[in-house]
DNA sequence: GCATTGCTTCGGCCTCGGTCGAAGCATCGG
DNA sequence: CCGATGCTTCGACCGAGGCCGAAGCAATGC
């Protein structure tokens, strides 16, 4: 006779503001020291600590360690999930400039990968090109690829014809953007569409984040092919 | 500077096992009465009563008085869709038998509504009899009407041409059925179709509850349509 | 070696909130 | 009217947990 206990455990793991906002600050795909979080839920590292192991615990996030560092990333896609549906019923979120908004993340913003599929201000327009021209549709509650989305991805050669057929994995789904606060495709067909831009040399990475910079090439083909300017 | 508080109050209106075991309790779309809520909290109607109005307050749960009674429900399917995000991350739950397992629940277990759509073993059948003939495509983050799918239900007269194009209202989404633990057919398309069944009188209202009864015709139709055959 | 940095553990403080008993309002049935 | 029922409010109790200072431990750098 087992109750819903699981489910208050994960919920009040959430439930609390300093956890809250690491989760949030945590929500780009990022991974972010003790430290870091600690700065962003303007508590002590000592306070800081205790949370994270409670978050930890439940498993809503996993650390790696690296020397002296410790960096905190959301245990799954699952966890974004989820933590997106609670955003939508605490409505609009306003956070403060998360951790180093130097020049650096300007190149952030600009476009990134988001696990494995693109990010930024170019996820987010490839993803309105695609909307725009009917290829797939975004609503409040999901995503799909036409089939003359299908078609054309398939002349395009960014998706193979097998893919995604057998796998149990979402096909094709919206991922909100942190920083442009809308949504990029993610799922089998977002991944599918990092992967050509990075084969075909439209982007490559920048430094050590998660930062892409769009190539010479890049800026001709994504033009061509979403019908897209990125600034240089 | 206001940081992702609002959304640690939601998720702490959650994180507490009386009230996490509350909303489960809601989840099939029923509206309970503040007793019958203590009742699988396993609290007094004092302390229920307190959480409820933390429940409201935060706007999980709305409340409608009738007479004495006051039926308590959740707030909106937006609401369903966040708890189950968290059960997704809280892994397989056991609930105990809620509220009044009688003989009438058997009923409600066969078929019922869940808002405007069919569930129930009926909702789960026909969404697996959808599936099996490529009408609809299900995986584990949305649903989608094919092509085909739509040609089909257009000429069961199922859905009408006009429908659900400028609703903003998701078309087609896949709703976790309570009792069979597997999803059936929600948004506009799973209305379309709970409408078609009530208006050709395939299934009636049993009683004051949800709970529907598939009538010697709609045995018939069912059969026919989707190929389900129904116990009686 | 020693100092510094990153993070955790320990201990104590104190607030928040979950709990129930008792009482207070409504509503319904006589 | 009266009593019964459904639910809320009030008040008091008390335990969980969020908080920080101090100390401990591990890795790095000099």
């Amino acid at each position: 006779m087992v109750t819903a206990n699981g489910m208050a455990e994960v919920a009040a793991a959430v439930g609390e503001p300093a956890r809250a906002a690491m989760l949030a600050a945590l929500m780009d795909g990022r991974a972010l020291t003790a430290s870091e979080l600690a700065e962003v839920a303007a508590i002590t590292p000592q306070t800081a600590s205790s949370h994270l192991a409670r978050l930890i615990l439940v498993g809503l996030i996993v650390v790696e360690k690296q020397g002296r560092h410790r960096y905190h990333r959301l245990a799954s896609p699952a966890v974004a999930h989820m933590i997106e549906g609670i955003m939508q019923i605490a409505g609009g979120i306003e956070v403060r400039p998360l951790v180093r908004t130097g020049p650096r993340d300007l190149a952030m913003r600009a476009a990134r990968t988001c696990y494995d599929h693109l990010a930024g201000q170019l996820g987010v327009d490839i993803a309105d090109a695609l909307q725009a021209r009917g290829a797939v549709e975004i609503d409040g509650d999901g995503a799909r690829l036409t089939d003359t989305g299908r078609t054309w991805m398939h002349d395009m050669g960014i998706l193979k014809p097998d893919i995604g057929k057998q796998s149990s994995r979402p096909f094709c789904r919206p991922c909100l953007d942190w920083s442009e606060r809308r949504p990029h495709i993610a799922g089998v067909l977002g991944a599918a569409i990092c992967t050509h831009a990075m084969e075909q040399g439209w982007v490559r990475r920048r430094a050590a984040n998660r930062a892409l910079e769009v190539t010479p090439k890049g800026h001709t083909a994504l033009k061509a092919t979403f019908g897209i300017t990125c600034a240089r």
